[in-house]
RNA sequence: GGACGCUUAGCUCAGUUGGGAGAGCAUCGCCCUUACAAGGCGAGGGUCACUGGUUCAAGUCCAGUAGCGUCCA
């Protein structure tokens, strides 16, 4: 073996064999065990969320795996109908073409070329992490069976009335020239103006003023508002105005809506162009008038001269417009919410238009109903009232997209724009027993993404078929996601599978936190402090992460800042850390907090780890390699380190299935971590050196401990392989041999170590703390008195008790080793020694003489150091127990601990009195 | 405006039904001891944001305040 771990070596071609073996496959037997792959978009590459989350899919799966489940991790893509169009046109634009150019189905046409050529990336990623999904049964959102899933409940929604078409206002993007769903807009704080208007009375009576983020919308104006409390303009309700600009004559109307203390109290109505306005207008009966092209410029609705002007050209020509008419009162800055469409970026628009629409309402009853019986838990549980306050609150759903890639809505139109909803224009035609003279056209539109996702559980499964798998897998176990997409796709998911399945599509919805960096920021592309996890695994030079993180930046000052930022962070690159190292310091990190930051100092401590866990196994294997491990029989004598170890592990197991079983990954990691360095190397592998170094030791007791090193090591990497799949099967390979394993070729395929009663011993384990403590005790004082770690020392033991000696004697080998000792010597009762440096050891005391070797004045000042600690332990305690509420009150436990430990320190304050005095009369 | 969350060591974070403040990294000593310097041994470091309440006992429960953040309107 290599003295330090390098994954790059062994990562990727363990994994073809894991691959090529069919291991990822369900096995066909046992409790079935699923978990569903929140698809990425096909057009993705992996970023730190997808690591993470997927770190912990591949856990539970690997976990389940070994636990003899019926263990399925579906997979597949999502074909993402926007981002991925964007991908393909751009391509297009870029040699000069657009889509239009050639034409739908030519078009349609390259997209899927794109997608065999490029549509891997994030699944080959994936498979760099190690996930241990089922490649064979990988689906594509577009693919003929899931398509024919999406018009089967399109067309049965549709026959039941819960999908309709209507004209309502939708959020339109005006560079995508597509309707996008609420969820697709992103409201973010920006600077703009407040104007205010002036609005004359038709009367002539006066004027009101109006303040808009938005006068360029006035042109549509169909009303002004006013709150009906509003004692400042009561009187005016029922009058009208005259609209500037166009001489409209529109009413003055009184709603709730309005807040009589923002702006100016008065605000225009504008119902074709803003969400609120269009409900007031809806309300009061308004007319609804558009101003707007689909591209956002002044239609053929507003004045000629404003005709054809974008919309911000527009609000310019109309500001100036206005106050050359002397009705613009005054302009201040404001900031005010954006809307803008999370793929264009550019400034979404309120837009009336016809778009299919689910109507969600009867769907979400039984949905919310499945979260409140516990059918269906969140964890972290809090997460639940996230889901409520939508689900309560949930609108309609917009499912139709001015887009070419998708799935085509299966509905057609005559001439008179009658709808038929069929599989295609035979069944339609069939269906509705239409005449063949009749012309019938398709909808243009395609579906929302979202829709075919939210058939993810059960049209993965072969749905509509009655399928084995729909029977197994549905409910699947548990879903891993972020809590961005509880709205998107859980809760949609839990509307279509109940209702076309009649069955939850999971049992349980493990939220994740969201990764940051390690400020605290959001991973994004304009901050330049997005970190790739494939970058993690195999490492990168700097000028290449400066080339990655800057390129195609617009702003040349915004790449000049990030290519700073990113030289003074990382001044040499990112090393290679492994992927074992990242999947580590993701579960290390899965806490419950909603947001990770992101430590590069973390992962490197887990390299570290894995190093740590390389170089023991060499040890090992160094000692067990060709030698007798009992493998195959002969007396095995345990010593008492050995059944130490044995029973420290059975506590860490227990631990960590049970932090697994509460989605804890972060006390999982801790558990193995702290056992697999600060018990097994700290400890364990230093007193097995005795045994097997002594000439003393038996056969027996060689074997035995052989056996130990080798079988713990065996058992703790299959506990820790859903963690760190590559390190632990690369090292199994070889310790595996040295084991009594029938089937040796993965360890993947082994059963996950089970719990062995027998071998948990308190006392073994508090024997070998005793011994740590009179270890420890000795190097204590060997740190503080500069006394080389090389020196043999003596040592003598005061007042040890007959547990003591027996301890003593159980480890008198381990102790002698460990501690470096030439000589221990037990003192009668009532001996006082020479002047020592002393440890403390529950009754007993460790003494060092100080002849020759120790400094008075520093054993003095580490004595009074100790006596101050202790002083106030013994303080805060006997308070405590002097008060009498707390005697009469607290439990008994409680109370005989209190006694306890007061016991403790006053036999310690004794002690250390008694060598404080001793030393002094030196 | 509504809902939710966070504030514990220099940094990143644990702290399970209330009962002697923890880890990793960083820092400071000493060590190239035949698994590991990506290491070993040891040390220092905290008014648990603030105020009040409940309780014999509060980092933990309750109320309020401040700061930060997310989602929804």
């Amino acid at each position: 073996m290599d003295k330090t771990f390098n994954p790059q070596n062994i990562e990727q071609s363990r994994y073809q064999q894991w691959e090529e073996q069919g291991y990822f496959k369900a096995s066909g037997e046992g409790e079935p065990y699923c978990i569903l792959l929140p698809p990425p978009n096909v057009t993705g590459s992996l970023h730190m969320g997808h690591g993470f989350q997927q770190t912990i899919m591949d856990i539970l799966t690997r976990y389940h795996r070994m636990k003899g489940d019926n263990t399925l991790w579906q997979v597949g893509t999502d074909h993402a109908g926007i981002a991925t169009q964007m991908v393909v046109e751009r391509q297009l634009n870029a040699a000069g073409q657009t889509r239009h150019d050639l034409g739908r189905d030519k078009f349609i046409e390259k997209v899927w070329d794109w997608k065999a050529h490029s549509g891997g990336t994030i699944t080959s990623q994936m498979r760099r992490l190690g996930t241990s999904a089922d490649w064979e049964r990988e689906v594509f959102t577009m693919d003929d069976n899931l398509s024919a899933a999406v018009q089967e409940v399109f067309i049965q929604l549709y026959d039941e009335g819960l999908i309709y078409r209507g004209q309502r206002l939708v959020n339109w993007d005006p560079v995508l020239h597509t309707a996008v769903s609420d969820l697709e807009v992103l409201n973010e704080e920006e600077d703009g103006h407040m104007w205010h208007m002036r609005y004359p009375l038709a009367d002539g009576s006066g004027e009101l003023v109006v303040a808009t983020t938005r006068p360029e919308t006035m042109l549509g104006d169909t009303a002004v508002a006013i709150n009906p409390d509003d004692e400042r303009y009561q009187h005016l309700v029922g009058k009208q105005i005259k609209l500037p600009i166009t001489g409209r004559l529109i009413n003055i109307v009184a709603d709730d809506y309005v807040d009589a203390g923002f702006g100016t109290g008065c605000v225009k109505i504008t119902p074709a162009h803003d969400f609120n306005d269009y409900e007031l207008g809806k309300r009061h009966d308004l007319e609804m008038i558009n101003i707007f092209t689909p591209d956002a410029k002044i239609n053929d609705n507003a004045p000629e001269q404003y005709r054809g002007l974008d919309r911000y050209d527009a609000r310019k020509q109309i500001v100036a417009d206005l106050e050359e008419q002397g009705l613009l009162v005054k302009v201040e800055p404001h900031k005010l919410k954006v809307p803008r469409g999370d793929r264009s970026g550019a400034v979404i628009e309120p837009y009336l238009t016809n778009q299919w629409y689910v109507a969600v309402e009867s769907l979400a009853k039984p949905a919310i109903e499945a979260v409140e019986k516990g059918e269906i838990k969140f964890v972290p549980e809090n997460w639940n009232k996230t889901y409520y306050q939508w689900m309560y609150n949930i609108q309609d759903w917009c499912i139709s997209r001015q887009l070419w890639w998708g799935h085509r809505i299966p509905a057609w139109f005559d001439d008179a724009d009658n709808i038929y909803v069929g599989t295609d224009e035979a069944a339609v035609r069939a269906k509705y027993k239409l005449d063949d003279s009749l012309t019938l056209r398709q909808d243009e539109d395609v579906l929302d993404t979202w829709f075919s996702s939210a058939l993810w559980p059960f049209a993965t499964m072969g749905w509509p078929q009655k399928t084995p798998e729909l029977e197994t897998f549905v409910p699947s176990s548990v879903l891993v996601t972020g809590f961005d997409i509880i709205f998107f796709w859980v809760a949609r998911m839990i509307m279509m599978t109940q209702k076309f399945t009649g069955k939850i599509p999971f049992k349980e919805i493990y939220i994740t936190g969201l990764i940051r960096d390690e400020q605290g920021n959001k991973m994004s592309k304009s901050k330049g402090n997005v970190l790739d996890p494939i970058d993690l695994i195999d490492g990168i030079d700097l000028e290449s992460l400066v080339e990655k993180r800057t390129a195609g930046m617009m702003q040349p000052k915004l790449a000049e800042k990030i290519a700073k930022r990113t030289r003074q962070q990382f001044p040499d690159g990112i090393a290679a850390y492994g992927t074992d190292a990242l999947r580590f310091t993701f579960t290390a990190m899965a806490s419950t907090s909603r947001d990770i930051n992101f430590d590069m100092g973390r992962v490197e401590g887990y390299r570290n780890f894995c190093n740590k866990l390389w170089n023991a196994s060499r040890f090992v294997l160094m000692n067990t390699e060709e030698q007798d491990t009992g493998k195959n029989g002969g007396e095995l004598e345990l010593s008492l380190a050995d059944r130490w170890i044995w029973a420290r592990f059975q506590q860490t197991l227990i631990a960590f299935e049970a932090a697994l079983k509460d989605y804890r990954f972060d006390l999982a990691a801790q558990a193995v971590y702290e056992f697999t360095w600060n018990q097994f190397c700290d400890w364990y592998l230093e007193l097995s050196k005795p045994v097997l170094n002594s000439d003393a030791s038996t056969d027996a007791q060689k074997r035995g401990t052989r056996h130990t090193l080798v079988n713990v090591l065996e058992s703790l990497l299959r506990l820790m392989h859903p963690v760190m799949p590559f390190i632990t099967e690369e090292i199994w390979q070889r310790v595996a041999p040295l084991c009594s394993l029938d089937d040796t070729r993965s360890i993947m395929l082994q059963p996950y170590p089970q719990v062995d009663a027998g071998l948990q011993d308190e006392q073994v384990v508090a024997d070998i703390e005793w011994l740590k403590q009179v270890i420890v005790g000795v190097r204590n004082i060997r740190g503080e008195m500069d006394i080389a770690p090389s020196k043999p020392l003596s040592v003598l033991l005061k007042n040890a008790s007959s547990e003591d000696k027996r301890r003593l004697q159980a480890t008198d080998l381990l102790l002698t080793k460990m501690a470096r000792l030439e000589q221990v010597t037990i003192l009668a009762d009532g001996e006082k020694g020479p002047a020592s440096a002393t440890a403390i050891v529950g009754e007993m005391e460790v003494m060092i003489p100080m002849a020759g070797l120790i400094d008075k004045e520093a054993e003095l000042a580490r004595i009074n150091k100790a006596l101050e600690k202790v002083k106030a332990d013994f303080a805060r305690t006997e308070a405590k127990l002097s008060n009498e509420t707390f005697v009469s009150k607290a439990p008994e436990a409680v109370i005989a601990k209190e006694r306890a430990k007061l016991d403790e320190f006053s036999t310690q304050m004794q002690k250390l009195n008694e060598q404080k005095e001793t030393i002094e009369n030196l």
